[in-house]
DNA sequence: TGTACATCAGTGAACGCGCGTTCACTGATGTAC
DNA sequence: TGTACATCAGTGAACGCGCGTTCACTGATGTAC
């Protein structure tokens, strides 16, 4: 009865993103060994060839998160040179990126990342990382007088995470009702009016 | 054997607390009926007679939770009249609120919730809410002309909760070291210089 | 080019644990008389 | 003030489902000779 073999490496990259996909439609409550397993196209037992069982299914999916974030960053960087840009580039793509896999940000937030504390140690420092890509954007903004030189980089960081997280709560709440690209944008624009030299921006009649 | 028998509201009040107090010490993981049980100092099936079963559990360490925000409203209104010195409180109270009951945010974002269609609703109508008493102190700060009256007092609501959940989720991850009052008060006074007049903030010499 | 063999992905049955839930029974508490 | 009774919270045994995991076996694939 054995149907195609395929090589683990495959199998494994398989996994990873019918992870993805399952937790996006069933949440993690339905990532189990069993669904993986039939959404790659073999039997459950058969995922214990590629990855050390649910744990391993777990650790592959948020491999792909890590590389997503990363790609991004890079990305931005070589699409522009103009600072302000790049950090408006990068929170368009993280957005899309969120948008493209619905999945993320349930399994990031799962308890199968914050129960386990090793996980919990790999995506702290993910996430960090990531932090300290933004921040770098920032102080290069800073650099080129796009971004005020007082502001402290790390908590621009993580003001940028924030006009992302909320609205992706209310997205996935309202079952993809609200617009997340809207907020997104709209939010930068407010932000970048706190970022900004002073005297860049037109001062309002009194 | 039956030990100490107490009205059944009392217990549901237990049973709420009890299960906020596991998720923060051993995540939605630990959340079990026997757990709570035990806690409250109860035999499991004696939850049966208070909630019901753990979806009830659940249920009840919700109300605790939407409860708290509300709460956190009304109490910033009666602090002060000042329109931005209450959304500075409020931004104050709600991190306090956060980090006195950690399991908040692991079961608010759970699949506990997104999972349940029923509760999801729920819960996107308490933050829904929230984010609307949150937009209308906006708006209050800006008939007193604190806040800029161009500025959309919902998308400014969303960046509100954008100071609080990027630190909540590193403050989580990293076991408590990062100090999320910290940045909650240094991106506040950043998002401040973008929400006020401009006029009324010091201009950089050029 | 053909054959024998090693490798390894795929299979399906079976096991066992954790956990939510049910249910008949107990006995504490408060009230009616 | 005392007694009988109704109410209802607490108990512990038992059940069953879901699911992760193991394991002996199968057979496809590629390679050595």
């Amino acid at each position: 009865m054995a149907r195609e073999k395929l090589q683990t490496q495959i199998r494994q990259e398989q996994i990873a993103r019918a992870a993805l996909k399952i937790v996006a439609r069933d949440g993690l409550h339905g990532l189990n060994v069993a669904a993986v397993a039939k959404e790659v196209g073999i039997v459950p037992s058969a995922i214990y060839r590629h990855v050390e069982g649910r744990a391993g299914v777990v650790d592959a999916a948020l491999g792909l998160v890590g590389e997503g974030l990363r790609t991004n960053v890079d990305a931005v960087r070589k699409l522009t040179h103009d600072p302000l840009e790049r950090l408006r580039l990068l929170l368009d793509r993280h957005l899309v990126f969120l948008m493209e896999n619905p999945g993320i940000p349930r399994l990031v937030f799962s308890e199968e990342v914050s129960s386990d504390p090793q996980r919990r140690r790999a995506m702290y420092g993910s996430i960090r990382s990531y932090l300290g890509a933004v921040a770098e954007l920032v102080r290069e903004a800073q650099a080129s007088g796009q971004i005020r030189a007082g502001l402290d980089a790390d908590t621009v960081s993580r003001m940028f995470l924030g006009l992302i997280q909320p609205a992706v709560i209310l997205w996935q709440l309202s079952d993809g009702e609200f617009d997340l690209m809207e907020h997104g944008m709209q939010a930068w624009e407010v932000l970048v009016v706190a970022l900004v030299e002073t005297e860049s921006r037109p001062a309002k009649a009194g």
